[in-house]
DNA sequence: TCTATCATGTAACCAGTTACATGATTTT
DNA sequence: AAAATCATGTAACTGGTTACATGATAGA
């Protein structure tokens, strides 16, 4: 039962990770986020990293320490982490580790509803799908390598290889679907094809 | 490309696909969706409903076809696919089929931000996790089962499926992921632990 | 010095959820 | 006849994104 939180988006939580580390000003936050690649793993912009910070301060989980200045820029907020907010950085992160959460990936969604193209259509996508897949998992391979060239602990790049193994899965799952559709044999084509014989005009 | 839709959310296309079968009045479209078991893959409630066939007829992809009535309720708006409605259908499903999105789920952020909790207590976490994995996967498994054993063909299952492989994906992973961790000759834990000697004081 | 980009913030807008409201059937 | 639940809709609120605005530094 994922408890309701008084701050729900998860960019709340990377910040506050960051922030158990070391007071920071917003601008930081999203700097060392930016560089760090959380991106990859949470969604977050300009305007978000805003919001969440005045959410965060409302609930109390962080406060302002001081606001410092930097040469003639404007003034910098400087804002850390509460013991209130250290508290809930744990128990939420704690949640989301052991609790499931149910989710809507698009993909699913497709495939709740691809009977309602013609079957050959839907091998002909599903095997573009297959070739994307591969570029991505291209591309998350490169990025481990390269992490690990740098020395990048492996610890950090735990997501990438959850990342990994997911997509090899729906590979696997894509190519069994394709084949349990086209299979000269007992292919679910034929069946399939048949209540497409005559489509509902468009008005 | 993701291409930017004039409508952007999942339900929009499930009652896209209702509508191109017959045409029908928004209650309807919520009692079909909810019977055929939809809300599993797409997440809707009373009021997104509304707002999405509004989306819908504002964007020119369904029409008012008439009202009728029925004893003594208030009049129903009976809502028709328009054949500009059928092109975004057909567009938006085999975009979804062909082009992976990328998506943030919760696993994933909790996963690059695990080091920050010590790896005992981790490990204990992800162990539970285990659990819930197994209770999901035997739930799934268990709807499957029935839905077969009522000729549902297995077509009308692949998301359930789908979910299923993700899930077994996860399993393994995490499985090994304590591993790593675990192992007493290579295990990360010493390492891992050595970080989490100080903890900054709250505020 | 001009231009790009960094750093900083606000305002307006849109999507989505929750809560409220209410009459019509059906069940007890 | 009362209670439950079905059917239907609107209004208010909240979260999130986009667009606007602007001064500061760094590079050409």
């Amino acid at each position: 039962m994922a408890t309701k939180r008084k701050v729900g988006n998860l960019l709340a939580l990377a910040m506050m990770s960051y922030l158990s580390q070391q007071p920071m000003h917003r601008y930081d936050l999203g700097r060392t986020l930016r560089d760090h690649g959380d991106a990859r793993s949470i969604k977050f912009n300009h305007g978000s990293l805003y919001m969440v910070v005045g959410q965060l301060a409302r609930a109390g989980y962080i406060t302002e320490l001081e606001t410092g200045r930097a040469g003639q820029r404007p003034e910098r907020t400087i804002y850390g982490l509460t013991d209130s907010g250290r508290a809930e950085f744990r128990a939420w992160l704690a949640e989301l580790v052991t609790e499931p959460q149910h989710e809507y990936p698009h993909f699913v969604a497709a495939l709740s509803l691809i009977a309602a193209l013609p079957p050959d259509e839907a091998v002909r996508l599903l095997r573009q799908r297959l070739d994307r897949l591969r570029e991505e998992r291209a591309e998350i391979r490169g990025l481990i390598d390269t992490s690990l060239a740098q020395n990048v602990p492996e610890l950090f790049l735990v997501e990438e290889e959850y990342r990994l193994a997911v997509l090899d899965a729906e590979t696997s799952f894509v190519e069994e679907f394709t084949g349990k559709i086209t299979d000269p044999e007992t292919g679910w084509a034929p069946a399939w094809a048949q209540f497409h014989s005559q489509p509902a005009p468009g008005v």
